[in-house]
DNA sequence: TAGATTGTTAATCGATTAACAATC
DNA sequence: TAGATTGTTAATCGATTAACAATC
């Protein structure tokens, strides 16, 4: 208990990978409570309004340190610079995004990207079609010159939008290049050595999931008929 | 432990979410194999090819039944079945597309829906504008004809692609046609009742995580020069 | 002080994994 | 039979949650 703490030390950072999942929501909520000029939030008006638990989200913010106030509950600014601190969203961070078809430009164009502290820095396709095209204010390059703009812009995270078949070869470019996250949108498995983080967007696998519970559902009805 | 079982009948399907979310990949992988005409897969290929411990992928095939054989694995054609049938998709599922902007469009064009079973049986817009255009062989409907919709092609799927200002009115409207899986697109925290199921693809909540991940990698980095 | 709400504890639940008996 | 691989057990790990002491 009272024992001289040994090991990690302020930073700490221990934050489990299901919380910093749900800081990300929190932020989004704290923002529009921020619009609407809300000083202070307790934790069960913010967890309603995040679709969680207020237990839970205790718990979530207690991983960054102790910004709430007793009797008061949590001043929305000091929250959203602390979660923000955590996730790592106050250093700029430059993105390269690979593959700009309708879901590339449709990507590109999202608005939330830059008020988060992300900067579409390059935009980048196999295709001399597409090569040298405007879209959203950016020119398309070629993907000959991946390593290239990785290196010039400083480039560590990359959001794939090619066609699966590419997608490996792609993700090994942009390994090679120096890129240690990816959010991959094609709809393959990728490899990807330790170092680099993946995720994986998978509108194919989200909707097989909505599937199971539909039957899941469908079986529910039919027994409640049956059992009266 | 030999006792009578009581409870659930031989339906059984206490699939673990973990698990449905798999089952997904695993198929994906298979669809791949059988291209290649592959007729056999042991568990320890099929979870090196998923991206997922062997052990793991075991326990998750383990309750769907009982399908592999000892000392060979599994049969291609046999497990693809399985786990079609259990995440439901040996029914054909109609889905409505809500919003036909940039990634509307993008998610209408994505070729992987018709192979699994799902089938967009509308696309629908608020903006008079786009109503009438027809995307990828479909014609967009007005908004207000949504309910309308939903009941003649028996919907119960839909995909939510507007934006955030406008997510949760059509997400009610949509739950008062009566659909009762919703997969969003929009970035804004979703509320529907109980027995309605929700999934988010949260473009912003990706970066982020990876943000964070991004944050962790560079203050190993740095303790590993400082420490040497 | 009285009321409100945090931060933390501890119990519970669910998921992962190594190991191996069962069996092809 | 010998070798290979499944299906399951049991240990471990991580996440959730109710409850409440601490404290504003």
């Amino acid at each position: 208990m009272t024992e001289p703490r040994v090991g990690r030390a302020s930073g700490d950072s221990r934050v489990p990978e299901a919380t910093v999942a749900r800081l990300a929501t929190y932020l989004r909520v704290l923002s529009i409570l921020a619009e609407r000029a809300v000083a202070t939030v307790s934790s069960e008006e913010l967890a309603v309004a995040a679709g969680v638990n207020s237990a839970k989200l205790r718990k979530d913010l207690s991983y960054l340190g102790s910004y709430g106030i007793r009797g008061v509950g949590y001043d929305v600014t000091t929250l959203t610079e602390q979660i923000s601190r955590t996730l790592g969203l106050t250093v700029h961070r430059n993105v390269v995004l690979v593959g700009v078809g309708h879901l590339g430009e449709a990507l590109a164009g999202y608005a939330g990207f830059a008020s988060r502290g992300f900067r579409i820095a390059a935009l980048v396709d196999a295709d001399p079609q597409r090569v040298g095209r405007v879209v959203h204010g950016l020119p398309v390059r070629d993907a000959a010159e991946l390593a290239e703009l990785v290196a010039e812009h400083e480039i560590t995270i990359a959001v794939l939008a090619v066609p699966g078949s590419a997608a490996q070869d792609v993700c090994d470019q942009l390994v090679g290049a120096g890129v240690t996250s990816i959010l991959n949108f094609a709809p393959v498995v990728l490899a990807v050595p330790p170092h680099v983080d993946l995720r994986k967007v998978d509108l194919a696998a989200e909707l097989q999931i909505l599937s199971f519970h539909e039957t899941r559902k469908a079986i529910e009805r039919s027994t409640r008929v049956a059992q009266g």
